[in-house]
DNA sequence: GTGTCTAATAGTAATAATCTTATTTAGTCT
DNA sequence: AGACTAAATAAGATTATTACTATTAGACAC
C-alpha cells in the first residue's frame, strides 16, 4: 500500500505544489480500497472542506495520472474511476457484458515489439492496456443460451 | 480502405439492424480521412438528415466500437475521436506535451504474457493499447530548455 | 404483402468533464 | 519576517456524453 509521504515527494519531484486540497484528496484516495470515482471523492472531501470544487478534483486526478501515481479506468460509457498504480504495471480486464472488472497485475506489452523504427521519433514514457472480453459467468451464460 | 458493404455485413452478423441513419453515419466516416469527432460527424450528417440526434451518433459509434469496426481514441481531456480499425491491430502514440498523435500499426501485446492462469476465467475478445510519450519535436524542445 | 416482435430513434433531460477568469497561495529569494 | 511569481484554486459557464420515454420501423414468419 502506498504511503502519503512518498506520493507528496513524487509530486514535489514532478514540479507540483503541495496544497491542503491535494493532501486531503490523496488521503481520501488512500483510505479507499480499490477504484474511486470523481463524484464519490468530491462528496467525501467536501465533508471536511465544503468549498472544494469539482474542477479541483478532476484537475488533481489528472495530475496524479500524469505522474503515474494513479490510473484512470474507463467504465465503458458510465464515467471513469481512478485507482493507485504505485509503480506497478496494472492493466484491466473488463467484461463487455456485465461490466465486471478485474486487475491484470503484470505487463503484457512486449518491449521488443516496440521497435525503434516503428516509433517515428516518439520517446515513450508510459502506456495503458485495456483488455476486453467475457468474464467466466457471462461466458457460460452465453453458451447456455445457444 | 474498408468498404461500406463489408461493414454493413459485419453489423448484420453482429445482430444489429441496418437503418438509414446508420448507413449515413458509416458513409460519412468512410469519407473522412483519419479520426473524426462525434460533434463533427453530427454536423456533417445533419446536412442530409437534420433530425438525427446526438444520442444516435454516440449510440452508433459505441456499437461500431464494440463490433471492432471503429476504435475510440482519447484526446487527453479534450473529448474523443473515432477511427477505423478494420481488423488490424491499431494502437496510438500520443504526445503528452503537444497532443500530437500517430498510429502505431502493429501489435505490441505479448500473447504469451497473457497466461491463462492470470486471466481468472476471462475470455479475451479484444484489447486496446495506448502509448504515451513525447514526440520528437517536444522531446528536443524539452532538452533545449534545460 | 400483412402482422408481429423488438431494436433503434428523436427529443428531452440529466450527468460527466472541462474551460475561463479573477483571486489566492505555496515555494523561493531576499 | 516580507515580497515576489507562477501555480493552484473557486465559482460559474460551457462542452461532452449518457439516460429516459414514447414512437417508429427493420427483420422475419406467415
Amino acid at each position: 500500500m502506498p504511503k502519503i509521504d512518498g506520493i507528496l515527494e513524487t509530486m514535489r519531484a514532478g514540479g507540483l505544489r503541495i496544497t491542503p486540497q491535494r493532501r486531503l484528496i490523496i488521503s481520501y484516495i488512500l483510505k479507499t480500497k480499490g477504484a474511486v470515482s470523481a463524484q464519490q471523492l468530491w462528496e467525501d472531501v467536501r465533508i471536511q472542506q465544503p468549498d472544494v470544487s469539482m474542477d479541483t478534483i478532476y484537475r488533481n486526478l489528472s495530475s496524479l495520472c500524469e505522474l503515474g501515481v494513479l490510473c484512470r479506468v474507463d467504465k465503458l460509457g458510465k464515467g471513469s474511476e481512478y485507482e493507485f498504480v504505485a509503480g506497478r504495471h496494472v492493466h484491466y480486464m473488463t467484461c463487455t457484458d456485465c461490466g465486471r472488472r478485474e486487475v491484470f497485475d503484470g505487463c503484457a506489452v512486449d518491449a521488443e515489439a516496440l521497435g525503434r523504427e516503428k516509433l517515428k521519433g516518439f520517446r515513450l514514457t508510459g502506456h495503458k492496456l485495456d483488455l476486453y472480453g467475457l468474464c467466466e459467468k457471462c461466458d457460460k451464460k452465453g453458451l447456455a443460451e445457444k
